[in-house]
RNA sequence: GUGGCUGUAGCUCAAGUGGUUAGAGCACCUGGUUGUGGUCCAGGGGGUUGUGGGUUCGAGUCCCAUCAGCCACCCCA
């Protein structure tokens, strides 16, 4: 083959295709049994919808098209803006809250790692027009919901609980000017991925001094509520802040999130945008990236070009959850074989007519079914019925049909009506 | 975007310091065990050694470029 697949993407050859379906499914369910509506945006966008919203520097990470007209569009790298720009399009119908979710396809032109891929699925859940705690406590249950969903427990992942607006607080009570902080926010949140030196390093650079570093590695460690609201400095907001995740984790625990979460002062997330509540999804082990993050994002929707209206969610990329449940060997055992409820075989080659004829009653009847295009001994027919996965073979004689049980080789003889009319598919796609 | 490591059949790997038609297991296909499967046996297809140049009498083995994967930076919507 002289023409490979592009950097950073994959095939999804049927093995795969049933994981990404499995994992998708899942995200499906668990969005809809938490009242969340699907929605779904264009795949690509003009170009300033997202630097807008996060700055030009995001313009080196688009994937960039020209159509024929010379207008020049973007393939999205994320789909809160589409959001933002479908609420800002119908605020004022819209009932509130807008609770959303959707599983977008989405590019970014970022150079490959494990668990970063090119292009990759993304499930975002995000309620809009809320500025209540129990907005952020449902995004977070929501996640935790499919975390339990898929098996993962409390010793394998974790959500850790931050406050941007708490981090403020601290960060304004320590001594720094406005500028400082928003210099010193993308520090702090590098703190746990980087070296001891190199957090100080950057720290210093943000413009802080020995002792505000000190002081805010302090708050940065405390993971009481009570001496967080002492380690903030005592503020209004920063009471208001140290209020709002008291309620939040009593919130999470009366919904019976409680164990999967944990507070964590050292949680900032890298975006400017954040402004509430901010959380990831980390694996026990500490060995991977974030499986998800979220928070709250309340001037996003005014920035492009909409009112100010309090918005929450969270994104879960489908590779480093992917990882997570192979390696915790969460993917059920069927996920890797593919199956068909009826394998259709015929005793002498002059059955093959009612084979073909029975194929189409099953499948009519809603049930799988498939057989063997070579005509060929029983034998033979019986071991493609059991490689391609089936639950019955159907061996289809001139006065009936045998019906066997692959699993347990019960066989029982039948005739081809009865057969018929006793058929049921295990997919329930009729 | 920068730097390092790697690249042999679909997969996991072999092929002493360059030397004859690049091998094995698994997978796949065919046949047999004379018409009821998962075992076993036999046979078969499949590689211009990621790609393109170069050095050499001769390169999978050396050199350069390029592409891809992994790792570290960057970034993490």
């Amino acid at each position: 083959m002289s023409i490979q697949a592009v950097k950073g993407t994959r095939d999804f050859y049927p093995e795969l295709m049933r994981r990404r379906n499995w994992i998708m499914a899942a995200w499906r369910r668990v969005s809809l049994r938490n009242g969340f509506e699907e929605y779904d945006a264009p795949i690509f966008e003009y170009p300033d919808l997202f630097t807008t919203k996060s700055g030009p520097e995001i313009a080196s990470q688009l994937f960039n098209l020209v159509d024929r007209g010379g207008r020049s569009l973007a393939i999205r790298p994320e789909i809160t803006p589409s959001l933002a720009r479908m609420v800002n399009a119908k605020i004022s119908s819209l009932p509130r809250p807008i609770k959303w979710f959707s599983m977008p396809r989405l590019c970014r032109a970022e150079n490959t790692q494990r668990g970063r891929l090119r292009e990759f699925f993304q499930w975002n859940v995000d309620v809009i027009g809320s500025d209540e705690v129990i907005a952020d406590a449902e995004g977070i249950y929501t996640a935790v919901d499919f975390l339990r969903e898929v098996g993962l427990t409390p010793a394998d992942v974790t959500v850790r609980i931050g406050s941007r607006a708490l981090t403020v607080s601290a960060l304004k009570a320590a001594g720094l000017s406005d500028e400082s902080v928003q210099a010193a926010l993308p520090v702090l949140d590098k703190r746990a991925k980087v070296s001891d030196e190199e957090f100080r390093r950057l720290a210093v650079q943000a413009g802080m001094s020995g002792p505000q570093i000190e002081s805010v590695c302090r708050f940065q460690d405390c993971d009481d509520l009570g001496a967080l609201a002492k380690a903030a400095g005592g503020s209004s907001d920063g009471e208001a802040a140290v209020e709002q995740l008291r309620q939040l984790l009593a919130t999470l625990r009366a919904m019976g999130a409680g164990e999967y979460c944990t507070l964590d002062m050292r949680i900032v997330r890298g975006l400017a945008y954040y402004t509430g509540v901010v959380y990831e999804v980390f694996d026990a082990a500490g060995s991977m990236r974030a499986v998800a993050g979220g928070g709250r994002y309340d001037n996003l929707l005014e920035v492009l070009g909409g009112p100010k209206v309090g918005a929450t969610g969270f994104g879960m990329g489908d590779v480093v959850l992917g990882l997570l449940l192979e390696e915790k060997a969460k993917f059920p055992a069927d996920v890797d074989a593919s199956s068909v409820d009826y394998y259709l075989i015929d005793a002498e080659e002059t059955c093959f007519p009612r084979v073909v004829e029975l194929v189409g009653g099953l499948r009519g009847r809603g049930a799988s079914a498939d057989f063997s295009y070579a005509r060929r001994a029983v034998g033979k027919q019986l071991k493609e019925a059991n490689r391609r996965g089936a639950r019955f073979a159907v061996i289809v004689r001139e006065d009936g049909v045998s019906v066997k049980e692959l699993a347990t080789g019960e066989q029982r003889d039948v005739t081809a009506e009865e057969f018929l009319a006793s058929a049921e598919g295990s997919q329930g796609n009729r």
